[in-house]
DNA sequence: CGTTTTCTGTACTGATCAGTAAATAATCTG
DNA sequence: CAGATTATTTACTGATCAGTACAGAAAACG
């Protein structure tokens, strides 16, 4: 090793992330990375290589923060239904919260047409089989304890729930209607 | 009027349209728009103006094209319970069949950060706001013919099935399973 | 202290971006 | 046919794109 580092590589994975989560991958230029990074040309490109590499990165970055944090949320303690109302109650806060409702940076990654390229698919793919066994777990514990009728294959009532979850952040970004977000709060979760 | 167009407007927006479909807004250039509509720069500009009216004119074609067959394929007679089951079988049908898996556009269009701008978000929202109501609509039918339980208020059960529409169509972006899919059809249904 | 190694900043690359100017061509109206 | 009006074509604009070359700076190691 020789000349250290300047820069805290996560803080500014995280700057990236936050572009990209902002913006999106095609819409962000690398001169926007550099402004929000700090880091110049040079150091951004010796560091991680490509525009599209540190994309990958800061989806990395978002599934060991933000989406780690979530399943964390689903792991604690307390009712089932108590944690998968939080889980959607806490997505609608964050996504009205922000004015310009950039959502869910996996979810946009999927849908933009970069996510087709390099190791986003499988980074993609990981956060939502991620989400799916977290709720799988949570449904059959909860139909254990008798909290949830067990007539259907947890995996299947996982599945539609996890479909609700997205549906709703896709509404959201689409309303400014609570109460219609709400809406689906309470269908979902009676449809355990 | 003097000399006439040596194209067909509808065409050249169906042309349009797939490709903002396939590659996203950002991600399409006019280049792009030129070759595949088969119009010269100056046409195409002095036809649309821009490429973000176009882009606005492709959202309203889709509407009144794909949206709209939709629609009247859940206004045409029959079980509602099937009509539902068709809508999302149909759906997965579309979307397992295109490798590229573009999906449905004014959802790309709503999370894509171009979907900020002018006059998409009202189109976007409006593409939701007419599902959601043909959705209700069917479920008051379905309530009132005693198929689906009446307990719940329909606008309630819709937007809950839309938010299973709209994860359906994300999932559908990120997995080859299609049993995993055929689990959310089977939950949402159930959840009526 | 000097060499090596890595990092940083600047300047630059050709390519491509969205959009335009202007000449030409085709049709309409009179 | 004459003049007006619109469409098409071609060439071009400055700006910005992602990525690179390279010189200098800073630390590690002998």
């Amino acid at each position: 090793m020789a000349r250290p580092r300047e820069f805290d590589p996560q803080a500014v994975l995280d700057a990236a992330m936050e572009v990209f989560w902002e913006q999106g991958y095609e819409a962000t230029s690398t001169e926007d990375l550099c402004r929000r990074t700090g880091l110049g040309r040079g150091s951004l490109y010796n560091a991680f290589g490509s525009k599209h590499r540190l994309y990958e990165e800061a989806l990395r970055r978002y599934a060991e923060t933000r989406a780690d944090a979530q399943l964390r949320m689903l792991a604690r303690p307390g009712p089932v239904r108590e944690r998968l109302r939080e889980l959607m109650l806490g997505v609608i806060d964050a996504d009205m919260a922000d004015p310009r409702r950039h959502g869910c940076l996996a979810l946009n990654a999927a849908t933009e047409s970069a996510g087709r390229d390099g190791e986003v698919p499988g980074l993609v793919r990981r956060h939502f089989t991620d989400l799916e066994q977290a709720l799988c777990h949570l449904v059959t514990l909860g139909q254990a304890a008798g909290e949830l009728p067990a007539g259907r294959p947890p995996i299947q009532v996982a599945r539609t729930f996890q479909s609700a979850y997205y549906g709703l952040r896709v509404l959201a970004k689409v309303t400014d209607d609570r109460n219609a977000l709400l809406d689906v709060v309470e269908g979902a979760l009676a449809a355990l």
